[in-house]
DNA sequence: CGCTAAAAGCTAACCAATTGCGTTAGCTCA
DNA sequence: TGAGCTAACGCAATTGGTTAGCTTTTAGCG
């Protein structure tokens, strides 16, 4: 989990929203490369040190921003039917997780991450969303797979492109994973 | 691609290459967090102007040091028939991969790299090894799939695994992946 | 064999990163 | 409600990673 044990309010919650708000603040204006701590700390009106203490270095700062920037902020969308539920979910996946500023938090999510929890996390946010839409599924009576099934045939190409290969993503690839995935001869 | 665009011959390639001796002498002796450029520099008997103007950054030189271990240095085994050969590659391949190092290595050829050239070159590194199995095959008169449906369905899970979810992978999961992938009701 | 340009060495100044210590503020229990 | 306790923060000084400008070397070529 991450490091947020702190106490629950006063001036602790305080110092770590500005300080999050300012690494997006100015992740935005000098771009992500260029931030620095002490440049992190002004905006923020704290100290150096206080940011040093807390995270301990610039990378857990970063992986703790992106994981935040990576939860989903609404439930995923219901098109009556499963296909068009999964399909419509990965491709807004494939659209926001592609992009440059995407790409640079989920490796920030990666990286200052020594117990792999961040990115723990990333994966069990997209579990949930899946979740729902299974559920959903299920409930109306479809046939569904399980959510392990649609990780492996549904995000884990669709997340190993944009690392490794980001050339020629689209929408059309996520429907043809999707269609795949549910095809019952495929299962 | 990398930045090895250098002069083939002369001081320039001693340079590089004693800069990656260099990298990865120390880290194995002092641990791979506490690198830092000057003491790469002196290691590899350089100044440490000329390792920044090269590779601008540690996290860019550091990134090429891993590309260079991901390589595989040895063609695919022939044990005589396509899942035979595919799940002894895919066993190597997660045991190599989702080792501290080996994640550790993927972490660094993902992040120094704007541009997205190393880690592509590790994708194409997977690829070449599964085409050499692949081609083998069809040469003995076996049905193969293709080098992309290979990816989706055993490279990008267990890499999706390694990276997100490191607990409970084994070699029952790879074979696992590798029959779905070549069950013909599954394609 | 000399010319040219790319690449490496060198030095000094800058500023990010880090740490120790004193102070403040939030939580708890009487 | 207020006194005590402790976690968290500010301050300031030190270290050393980073960069810029200039000189020197060396590889490639006519």
């Amino acid at each position: 989990m991450s490091r947020q044990m702190v106490r629950p309010g006063g001036r602790s919650a305080r110092v770590q929203a500005s300080v999050h708000t300012a690494v997006r603040e100015l992740a935005s204006e000098v771009g992500r490369d260029a931030l620095t701590v002490p440049m992190i700390a002004q905006r923020a009106g704290v100290t150096p040190s206080t940011v040093y203490r807390r995270w301990g270095d610039l990378q857990e700062l970063l992986s703790d921003v992106a994981v935040e920037r990576l939860r989903p902020e609404t439930a995923p969308g219901d098109h009556g039917a499963l296909a068009a539920d999964l399909t419509a979910w990965a491709e807004q996946f494939l659209d926001e997780m592609s992009s440059p500023a995407g790409r640079a938090y989920i490796r920030d999510a990666l990286l200052g991450d020594p117990d792999g929890g961040n990115a723990g996390q990333c994966s069990a946010y997209a579990a949930e969303q899946i979740d729902v839409i299974l559920t959903r599924a299920s409930q109306r009576g479809e046939k569904v797979p399980d959510v392990e099934t649609v990780i492996d045939h549904v995000v884990a190409p669709l997340m190993y492109r944009i690392l490794f290969r980001p050339d020629g993503l689209g929408a059309a690839y996520a429907h043809r994973l999707v269609t795949a995935a549910l095809d019952p001869t495929g299962r």
